[in-house]
DNA sequence: GAGCACTGC
């Protein structure tokens, strides 16, 4: 290894000084702009000091894959060495060190995963925190877990790099944590100065009074708007702006081009349809000299249309863009940037539990981010579509993702490290800006519904499910529906289910370039399957991949082209199913095939590199299989269809044809119109399949509000499948008790709520069983449904004595109260006992046949001879869905043995849960 | 009838 260090870049100046840092404290803060060279000479310094051996490693985190390997390129280059020897990286999918390697790059969820393997982090003697100034959720938790890890291994070096006005912050949060003083080092940028002026709506061309002379200068000759219009909305402000900088650049030499930013993918096309009228023949003839290019860039994009915004070009160009090119993306060349301040940003609802993405202000340091988008090759301009009393009075910081987020993933890795165990510990672990105690008791509840987690006195522990999930590397609703599958004895199912949670992991590859919609969504419909977007995700998965293996790249790429699909993702998609699969395998699971649901679709049969004969294959994964797994993950995210009739008045202004029109369009509006958990109202995204015909019910993997709520990928539900899934998360109503006789028994109304939502309606209950389901379940499995049941329980005198009572009761709690208390355990003994078989003679011989019953109805309680003695503590707890029971045999002494379990239902109880009380008797006559 | 950006054992 070579150590040179290029005098330009500013932090080798401070190499000395950080080195004398380095070696005195334990947290060192770097602050400096782009440009500074610190994040390729930091790592440079720390080896030179020795730091990286004697088998420990320095690790280099960062925000991003590209960075991560383009970072640990670019040191191996200048030290000379070979990528993966003493230098390496590693990222998902890509791993590029040896054991040789001392300075290892990663992206920051790679370090986030070791801690997991190794608590200590005992394979590395520094850490270096990139870029921590953008406060994603991986780097909080990295810096909290520090915060906690620094005291125990005073071995361990932590430096952290961030934007000069974060580094206080960080400054505040060690230093009070460790009790020890940390050393800033501020580094200057290599950047050429940034001019700002403010332009709010409405405002004069502040830009142009400021040259001499200008102010009256049309903005093109060919549209005749002068600079003075005033600018009502946006998209013209965007455009006199850039008119400006137009002018401003035809009188200045060197780079020229214009970064807008925009909120989103709608803001592009307003801000391009202004530009567009405002330029006119300049934007579309690319011939003329003074011709202006412009050109949107977003995410989404797909990779050729991305690639546009980085090729050289010879005429000036305006590149409108979201957020990506705030951080993500460096767009090359740029010397001025529009900003009118806006951005959507990702926010979690606490009220309703949904991802929110709202149109918001952007913060100041973010303002500045992008302003410092347009020093970077020459001086620079940057106009903000906003006043400065405006920018003044904007948060200093955007919010750390941690605050916007549900925090279900980092309350998970926390119990699996063993770093929680209250949600008290979460708010007082150390983290840099501590989520509030609301939002930490969300993150459990979501891990609840997963069924991750088991709450006793007070202290939360993770169950051998939640274990297996902690291990899973994607998000945990995915993960759940991944050990659902698992679960579930058809074969071949679990191959299904990861291909879709990889799926829905990664950005969909299917494009829609700008001018070809309508090709492009003819071409996807092939794949569609009208009641799931789940089952036209595999539709697509066995076109691109047929018989499970990857076609050669170039054999992909062609395919990709041809069908408007991403190379790219498409690849990536089939890295995660392998990796997933694989991992599911270590995890002892059966894997199987992701074979096709029922043979080709006939659209599919037709293509080109369609797999043909797969018709003659049987089903190999059931549907029903796949959503009920899909089910487990996404037990919030039901809807139910909410159809109201559109009113006449609502048509009143129109007549004829146009009536017509209009009530049909509020008639298919109003079917896509769905109740969801909690109360809310949502609909179907109009890019799914599933829009066209929307079901009763619905189940949606995300559901994102913006312009209003939608739900992303949709499929139809039998909503009965929630019931077994949700357990306790059930509550149950009943209404109408009364006494049948023609049933001979007890009757009642049931309903089965989750959050709020009937998955279970109006079925007939018999005896008031608490457990409706058990109840259903029996009406239908025995043929009771129309009731044959002989009257001879001793229901009479129970419904004599209360039959007034029964009428009267007005509130449901009370109905309910009566309604369990007419479970007695008589009532359960003598309709099992009538069912026994006269072979029973013993206690084994009882649980012999009631593991054959269990087999075909697994949510019974589990009964076990052995466990009796347990079984004679006074009280238990037990969950609706588990199946007390009632039980009368001979031993073989002759004498009668008997379980007997009984509901009583606790009016104390806090929840809606109910407290069995079972009393063991073996009963000696 | 239409959604910001990242990332993982």
């Amino acid at each position: 290894m070579k150590f040179t260090y290029p005098s330009e870049l500013p932090v080798s100046a401070s190499r000395g000084e950080i080195e004398q840092a380095v070696r005195s404290s334990q947290v060192v803060i770097v602050s400096g702009q782009t440009g500074s060279g610190k994040t390729t000479q930091i790592p440079k310094i720390l080896l030179q000091m020795g730091r990286g051996s004697h088998g420990h490693q320095i690790v280099h985190t960062q925000p991003r894959r590209i960075a991560a390997r383009t970072v640990a390129d670019r040191i191996a280059a200048e030290l000379n060495v070979q990528l993966g020897e003493e230098v390496g990286y590693q990222v998902r999918f890509d791993d590029k060190s040896s054991p040789a390697t001392r300075l290892r790059v990663v992206t920051d969820g790679i370090l986030l995963a070791q801690i997991q393997r190794d608590p200590r982090l005992s394979a590395y003697d520094t850490i270096v925190i990139d870029e921590a100034h953008e406060r994603s959720l991986n780097i909080d938790f990295l810096l909290g877990y520090l915060t906690a890890l620094l005291p125990k291994r005073r071995d361990l070096k932590l430096i952290i790099t961030s934007a000069t006005i974060d580094s206080v912050k960080f400054q505040e949060h060690f230093a009070k944590a460790l009790h020890t003083k940390v050393p800033v080092i501020e580094v200057s940028g290599r950047t050429y100065p940034v001019q700002t002026i403010y332009e709010p709506l409405g405002s004069p061309p502040a830009l142009m009074n400021s040259v001499p002379g200008f102010a009256s200068v049309q903005l093109d000759p060919d549209s005749g708007d002068p600079l003075e219009t005033a600018q009502a909305d946006l998209p013209t402000a965007v455009a006199r702006a850039c008119a400006e900088l137009v002018i401003h650049s035809s009188h200045s030499s060197g780079p020229r081009d214009i970064l807008v930013f925009a909120a989103g993918e709608h803001d592009i096309h307003e801000y391009e349809a202004a530009l567009r009228h405002h330029f006119g023949p300049r934007a579309e003839d690319m011939r003329r000299a003074d011709a202006i290019e412009i050109l949107s860039l977003y995410a989404r994009l797909s990779a050729k249309e991305q690639h546009r915004a980085f090729q050289a070009h010879s005429h000036q160009r305006i590149i409108i863009a979201t957020n990506v090119a705030e951080t993500s993306l460096t767009v090359p060349g740029i010397r001025y940037v529009v900003d009118p301040g806006l951005a959507r940003i990702s926010r979690y609802s606490k009220s309703a539990k949904v991802q929110r993405l709202p149109i918001e202000p952007i913060s100041q340091a973010s303002a500045d981010q992008r302003a410092g988008r347009c020093g970077r090759v020459a001086d620079g301009i940057a106009i903000r579509l906003y006043s400065h009393d405006d920018y003044e009075t904007r948060p200093r910081f955007t919010e750390p993702e941690i605050l916007r987020t549900s925090l279900g993933s980092v309350v998970l890795h926390m119990l699996s490290v063993g770093v929680a165990r209250t949600a008290q510990d979460v708010t007082e672990f150390g983290f840099i800006d501590p989520p509030d105690m609301k939002a930490v008791s969300d993150g459990f509840n979501e891990l609840t519904e997963l069924g991750a987690i088991d709450r006793k006195h007070g202290e939360i522990r993770l169950n051998p499910l939640g274990r297996k999930l902690s291990r899973i590397p994607i998000d945990i609703r995915l993960g759940r529906m991944i050990l659902q599958a698992a679960q579930t004895s058809t074969p071949n199912t679990l191959a299904a289910v990861i291909v879709v949670v990889a799926f829905l992991s990664l950005q969909d590859p299917r494009e829609r370039p700008e001018d070809k919609h309508d090709e492009a969504d003819r071409l996807h419909a092939r794949f569609e399957d009208p009641a799931s977007d789940f089952v036209s995700v595999l539709n697509l998965w066995h076109y691109c991949f047929p018989e499970g293996k990857s076609p050669s790249s170039s054999a992909l790429r062609k395919l990709a082209k041809g069908e408007y699909l991403s190379f790219l993702r498409l690849r990536q998609w089939h890295d995660l199913y392998r990796q997933l699969s694989q991992m599911c395998q270590q995890m002892k699971m059966k894997v199987g095939e992701p074979l096709p649901a029922s043979g080709p679709n006939p659209e599919i049969a037709s293509l080109p590199l369609a797999q043909q004969g797969r018709g003659s294959l049987a089903c190999s994964w059931d549907s029903d299989g796949l959503h009920r797994a899909m089910l487990a993950g996404l037990l919030s995210n039901i809807g139910m269809q909410v159809i109201t009739d559109p009113k006449a008045s609502q048509f009143a202004g129109l007549k004829g044809p146009a009536r017509a029109k209009a009530i049909k369009r509020a008639q298919k509006r109003s079917r896509n119109d769905y109740r969801g958990a909690r109360g809310t109202h949502f609909a179907i995204f109009p890019g799914s399949a599933v829009v066209k015909s929307p079901p009763s019910w619905i189940m949606s993997a995300g559901l994102v509000e913006t312009s209003r709520l939608w739900a992303r990928y949709c499929a139809t539900i039998d909503p009965v499948w929630a019931e077994n899934l949700a357990g306790d998360l059930c509550r149950v109503t009943y209404a109408e008790p009364h006494w049948s006789a023609s049933k001979g028994a007890a009757v009642a109304s049931s309903t089965v709520l989750l959050y709020g939502l009937p998955i279970v309606a109006n079925k007939p209950v018999l005896w008031g069983s608490i457990n409706p389901a058990e109840a259903r379940d029996f009406l239908i499995r025995q043929g009771l449904v129309e009731g044959d049941i002989r009257q001879r329980f001793s229901y009479d005198s129970f419904i004599e004595d209360n039959r007034s009572i029964l009428q009267e009761a007005s509130d449901e709690a009370s109905k309910t109260r009566l309604v369990s208390q007419a479970a007695t355990e008589e009532d359960l003994f003598d309709f099992y006992n009538d069912r026994l078989p006269a072979t029973i003679t013993s206690l084994a011989a009882l649980a012999k046949w009631w593991k054959g019953e269990r087999a075909q109805r697994p949510d019974f309680l589990t009964f076990d001879p052995a466990q009796v003695d347990r079984l004679q503590e006074r009280e238990h707890s037990v969950k609706p869905g588990d199946y007390p029971d009632h039980w009368q045999t001979q031993g073989t002494d002759g004498r009668p043995l008997s379980l007997r379990l009984s509901y009583v239902y606790d009016p104390q109880a806090k929840d809606d849960g109910v407290t069995v009380h079972i009393p063991y008797l073996p009963w000696a006559s």
